[in-house]
RNA sequence: CGGGGCGUAGCGCAGCCCGGUAGCGCACCUGGUUUGGGACCAGGUGGUCGUGAGUUCGAAUCCCACCGCCCCGACCA
C-alpha cells in the first residue's frame, strides 16, 4: 500500500485521556479512536494489526484441532437463567430489552450458547470430542474501563469450547491448548508465561493464565527461577516448613502497653520501637455475608490474600469493615486494633507465619496504644483458624518442595484456560450416549485469548521514545520504503515505485511512502507506527546505486545496492 | 459506588480568583520560498466556552443542578 491511500493520522501530543505508554502510542499512532469509556474504533491502521493477531490465533487453532464458528453477541435471557448466571453476572453484563420486552444480554462470554448448541448437536460419544471457537467482540460492563484497549468494556477476544466424554480426554484437549497458546504468543513474538491460576467466578478446575510480562501488567505474579512453579499471587501457596506452633519460639517478654500517639501503621510502629517490621502482626476487619465481625491477621509486612481467604468457611463474599462496624465492635478506631481482650465470639483468622510468631507487636485495642511482647496462648487464646491468607512475597519458599525461592513479576493476562468439568453440561443437561447406551453429562474446557487486549499488551513491550516497535508477526506492514523527494527526482521515483511492485509481487506486506512531505516527517511517521524495517531511497545514495536500511529495533543504517534491497528485505522478513 | 481532578477549535493548553462579548501552539486551507530528521514567510478556515437553569445591563468567568471524561480503591480477556 501507499502512504498516499492509507488514512494516517498521527499526533505529536498524546490526548490528556491517556496514561498509560500503550495507550498513548495507539491514539498518537492513529490506531484507535475513543468514542465513549471503554468503547474503541479500531483505526485502519490498527485494524490491520487486530488481524494479524487473529490470523495467528485462527492458524493455531485450526491446527490445533478446533473449528471456527461465529455465535450471535447477543444473547436470550432464559438461556442464562438456566446455568443461574442471569443473575451471579451482576451489573457487569449489558442487558438490552427489545421491543417485545423480552430480555437479552450482550454477550460477555458464549458458555451457554456454545452448550446449547452441543447438547442439540453432540448426541453420541461418537461424536466427542469436539472443540469449537470463534474471535468475536465480547461486551462487559466493567467497573472501571481503563487503559484504552488494554481493559475496554467492548472488546476482541477468541474464545474456544472443547466437550469430551471423558475428564482424560478434556485433559488430553487442555494440554493440547495450552500448548497451542504456548504457540501463539512465542509466534507473535512476546515474552510471556503460563502460570496455575485461581478459576474465578467461570468455575471449574484445572486453569492457567498466560502473561504477557510488562511492568504495567496488573497482575502480581509468583514464579520460582530454579522450578517450572509459576501462578498467579492469588493463587500462589504460602508454605512453611513445619507447623506453625512446631515453629514457634517460647515466650520472653512480658506483654506491655507502648505509647503510639500517631503510629498507626505497623511500618510507623515498628519503626519507632526500632524494630523490624516482620515483629509486627496487622488486623484487618471483615464483615461475613451473614453480617458476622472477623478479625484477620497478618504479619505487618504481608497482604491479605482476599481470594484465599474467601475460600475458608463462610467468608465467602465478604467485605471489609467500616470504620464505624470496627468501632462497634471493638470500642477502639481503626489504626490501633488488635486481637487481645477481645469479646470471645469474634472469630480470629490468623495467617500461618503470624501463628508462628511469638512476642509480637500488635494493636491495643485502645486508642494511641499498641502491645508489645504479645504471645498466643498466654496473653490472648490461640486463633480460631491458623491458614495461609496472605499474598506471598519474594524470598519466599517455594510451594513445589524443590527448594526453591520465589521471585515476583507483574503480568498483563491474555489468555485463561479452564477445565470446566461439567458445571455447565450439567445445569443445561448437556448429555450424550455412552457406548454402554447410558447418557452422561459431557466434560467440557474453555479457552480465551483477549485479541484486542494483545495489541496494547505487545506495545507495553515494545516501545522506545521514537514509538512503538512491532514484532513481526503483527506489524501493520513489515517495511515501509520512503521515498525521499519522490515528487522531485525521477530516479528517486523510479527506484522507489520498482522496489516496490517488486516486494508486493514478492508478497511482502510493504508500504511505501509517497508522500510529498519532508524526510524528516516521514521517518517520524513510520518510526512512530512501528514498521520493523525502514528502506530509505534518495537521490545521493541513489547515485550510487545503493539504498538505505534501517531495522526500527536496531536503529543503524546499512548501505544496500538497490539491485539486492529486494533479497535483503526478503531475508529480513522471513519470520 | 466512594475519594481526587478536569470539560474552552481535530489535538495540547491559557483566559476563570478580579464578569465587559475568546486567545496561543500543533493540525488544516491558500500563495510563495524550501526539501535527508517533525521547515519558513504571509494570509486564512474553524469554537452555541459539556448541558440546563439562575444572578446580572452584561457570564467561558459567579451560584445551583445534571451530563461526560480521567486518576486512586472493589471486576476480568
Amino acid at each position: 500500500m501507499r502512504t498516499s491511500q492509507l488514512f494516517i493520522s498521527t499526533k505529536k501530543e498524546a490526548p490528556a485521556e491517556a496514561e498509560l505508554l500503550s495507550h498513548k502510542l495507539m491514539l498518537r499512532a492513529g490506531l484507535i479512536k475513543r468514542l465513549g469509556s471503554g468503547l474503541y474504533t479500531w483505526m485502519p491502521l490498527g485494524l490491520r494489526v487486530l488481524r494479524k493477531v487473529e490470523a495467528v490465533v485462527r492458524s493455531e487453532m485450526n491446527a490445533a484441532g478446533a473449528q471456527e464458528l461465529l455465535m450471535p453477541a447477543v444473547q436470550p435471557k432464559e438461556l442464562w437463567e438456566e446455568t443461574g448466571r442471569w443473575d451471579v453476572f451482576g451489573p457487569q453484563m449489558l442487558k438490552i430489552t427489545d421491543r417485545h420486552e423480552r430480555q437479552f444480554c450482550f454477550g460477555p462470554t458464549h458458555e451457554e450458547v456454545i452448550t446449547d448448541i452441543a447438547r442439540s448437536e453432540l448426541r453420541s460419544y461418537k461424536q466427542l470430542p469436539a472443540n469449537f471457537y470463534q474471535v468475536q467482540t465480547k461486551f462487559r460492563d466493567e467497573i472501571r474501563p481503563r487503559f484504552g484497549v488494554m481493559r475496554a468494556r467492548e472488546f476482541m477476544m477468541k474464545d474456544a469450547y472443547s466437550f469430551h466424554a471423558s475428564f482424560e480426554s478434556l485433559q488430553q484437549t487442555y494440554d493440547v491448548m495450552y500448548g497451542a497458546y504456548s504457540k501463539v504468543f512465542t509466534r507473535l513474538g512476546l515474552q510471556f508465561r503460563a502460570v496455575a491460576a485461581d478459576t474465578g467466578a467461570i468455575g471449574g478446575s484445572g486453569s492457567h493464565e498466560f502473561h504477557v510480562l510488562a511492568d504495567a501488567g496488573e497482575d502480581l505474579l509468583a514464579y520460582c527461577p530454579t522450578s517450572d512453579y509459576a501462578a498467579n499471587v492469588e493463587l500462589a501457596e504460602a508454605i512453611m516448613p513445619d507447623s506453625p506452633s512446631a515453629l514457634r519460639a517460647a515466650a520472653t517478654q512480658a506483654m506491655t502497653d507502648v505509647d503510639t500517639p500517631k503510629q498507626t501503621a505497623c511500618a510507623d510502629v515498628a519503626a519507632l520501637l526500632g524494630v523490624g517490621v516482620e515483629r509486627t502482626v496487622k488486623a484487618i476487619a471483615l464483615v461475613t455475608v451473614a453480617g458476622e465481625f472477623v478479625l484477620a491477621l497478618l504479619r505487618g509486612d504481608h497482604n491479605l490474600n482476599e481470594v484465599k481467604i474467601a475460600k475458608l468457611e463462610g467468608m465467602a463474599d465478604f467485605r471489609f469493615a467500616s470504620d464505624d462496624e470496627i468501632r462497634a465492635a471493638l470500642l477502639c478506631p481503626p489504626g490501633f486494633i488488635g486481637p487481645v481482650g477481645i469479646n470471645a465470639d469474634i472469630r480470629v483468622i490468623a495467617d500461618l507465619t503470624v501463628a508462628a510468631m511469638s512476642d509480637f507487636i500488635c494493636g491495643a485495642n485502645k486508642p494511641k496504644f499498641h502491645l508489645s511482647g504479645v504471645n498466643f496462648g498466654r496473653d490472648l487464646p490461640e486463633p480460631h483458624i491458623v491458614a495461609d491468607i496472605r499474598n506471598v512475597v519474594n524470598g519466599d519458599v517455594c510451594p513445589d518442595g524443590k527448594g526453591g525461592v520465589l521471585e515476583l513479576c507483574r503480568g498483563i493476562e491474555v489468555g485463561h484456560i479452564f477445565q470446566l468439568r461439567t458445571k455447565y453440561s450439567e445445569a443445561m443437561n448437556c448429555v450424550f450416549v455412552t457406548e454402554q447406551n447410558t447418557q452422561q453429562a459431557m466434560e467440557m474446557g474453555c479457552y480465551g485469548i483477549g485479541v484486542s487486549r494483545i495489541v496494547a499488551a505487545a506495545i507495553e513491550q515494545n516501545h522506545d521514545a521514537k514509538g512503538i516497535i512491532w514484532p513481526a508477526a503483527m506489524a501493520p506492514f513489515s517495511v515501509a520504503v520512503v521515498a525521499v523527494g519522490y515528487h522531485k527526482s525521477e530516479a528517486v521515483k523510479a527506484a522507489a515505485d520498482q522496489l516496490y511492485a517488486q516486494l508486493v509481487a514478492a508478497g511482502v506486506d510493504v508500504l511505501l511512502d509517497d508522500r510529498n512531505e519532508r524526510p524528516g516527517s516521514m521517518f517520524a511517521d513510520m518510526e512512530l507506527i512501528g514498521i520493523p524495517h525502514r528502506v530509505t531511497i534518495g537521490d545521493k545514495a541513489l547515485a550510487e546505486g545503493m539504498v538505505e536500511y534501517v531495522a526500527r529495533r536496531e536503529g543503524e543504517m546499512k548501505k544496500i545496492a538497490l539491485s539486492e534491497a529486494l533479497a535483503w528485505i526478503q531475508a529480513q522478513t522471513k519470520i
